[in-house]
DNA sequence: ACTTTTGTGAAACGCTCACTCCACTATAGT
DNA sequence: ACTATAGTGGAGTGAGCGTTTCACAAAAGT
């Protein structure tokens, strides 16, 4: 019952994942909102009962549609010892993309954690969760590439490449090299015979 | 010849210091300016010319006094091989502060390249040298610890101890304990005799 | 056909933003 | 003492912020 919307939710949400991803929470103004989703003020505070709201579901997406597909070979049941390798050496192209097109803006959730809004403790255990989830899939990429080094041994691995992945994204917008480079170090790691001497 | 200003310079770019570190350039507003600082707008424009002068102070006396003196042991001409450890678990040991009144919003620099101002190309330029600097800093730390080391190898764990450092500073705020972990990790690497097996 | 429910459009809300203006005060040089 | 210069206080600028309001439009259930 009732009148139809007249958008699609994902496509408005995907926008606004868009140009949160690229101004951050503070900078992205409602009516840059609107543009970017062509939805009235009205229509996205109908929906997502404020401009908060729409940022949670933006981040939902941006984990959905942007994080986890990127980790799937290391998720899956059976991990392709090289999957961890394949992943930092992808994000490294991203980042050294001279046009700076692919990636330009890092991170949704690390810019997230770096804004005023991470005191939020709601913000913060979302942007924590994700952190957790990046460390238990490289977990997984790295058990696969060195089945037989100690659990701590993989474990401060994991810490290292995760550290490495975060640090990557923070930088990107002032200097991709720089991002490119604590990827490549973290990949020169992960292609020695074992992980600790 | 003139009035003669009634504030110190020094005090007033302290106090602005602080107040961008914990809010942000873009969230640290005018009015909380001229609270933190005792001055009133006019005398703020008159000496720092807009709130981005200010900004510009804030970032070199942020440098000058808290990330240059704490790297001095790194930057010395003679290098302890303690020093590059000692640094990193002394960091480990602020972010871990379970108040979190040492060090509770991570790096003014780290969080300026994650929001919008990091687009200016003269802000990039800072942080993207403050990064080169951290480099060097520990690259001379790591050359004390580990003087019979390729010059490559070096060249890798000093990326790694910057990732390492960068990331714990960007989840500072979300996630204290998984940033002393990214530390925790970087000083296992630091303490094993070899850099490379 | 009519009621009920829900989405839309436009205008406006009070508020804060970065910034400016100007009269006034206070000092240094002559 | 006077002039030139520079800092201060306070009120005010227009623009933009997130949010609300409300009359109206459109579709589902009866």
């Amino acid at each position: 019952m009732g009148r139809l919307p007249r958008f699609e939710t994902a496509a408005v949400v995907s926008s606004a994942r868009e140009l949160f991803w690229r101004e951050g929470y503070e900078g992205a103004s409602v009516s840059a909102l609107q543009q970017a989703t062509g939805l009235n003020s009205s229509s996205i505070y109908h929906a997502f009962g404020s401009k908060r709201g729409l940022f949670d579901a933006a981040i939902e997406d941006y984990l959905a549609s942007v994080v986890r597909p990127g980790l799937a070979r290391l998720r899956a049941e059976q991990v392709d010892p090289e999957a961890i390798v394949d992943y930092l050496a992808t994000v490294r192209e991203l980042v050294l993309d001279p046009a700076g097109h692919t990636l330009p803006d890092g991170c949704l959730l690390v810019n997230t954690a770096c804004s005023g809004i991470a005191r939020d403790p709601e913000v913060a255990a979302v942007v924590s969760a994700y952190r957790s989830e990046l460390a238990e899939s490289f977990g997984r990429g790295i058990a696969a590439r060195f089945p037989e080094a100690s659990a701590a041994d993989r474990e401060h691995l994991t810490r290292t490449c995760v550290a490495s992945l975060v640090a990557a994204l923070a930088l990107t917008r002032v200097d991709g090299e720089a991002a490119a480079g604590f990827l490549e170090s973290a990949l020169a790691l992960l292609r020695r015979p074992h992980p600790i001497a």
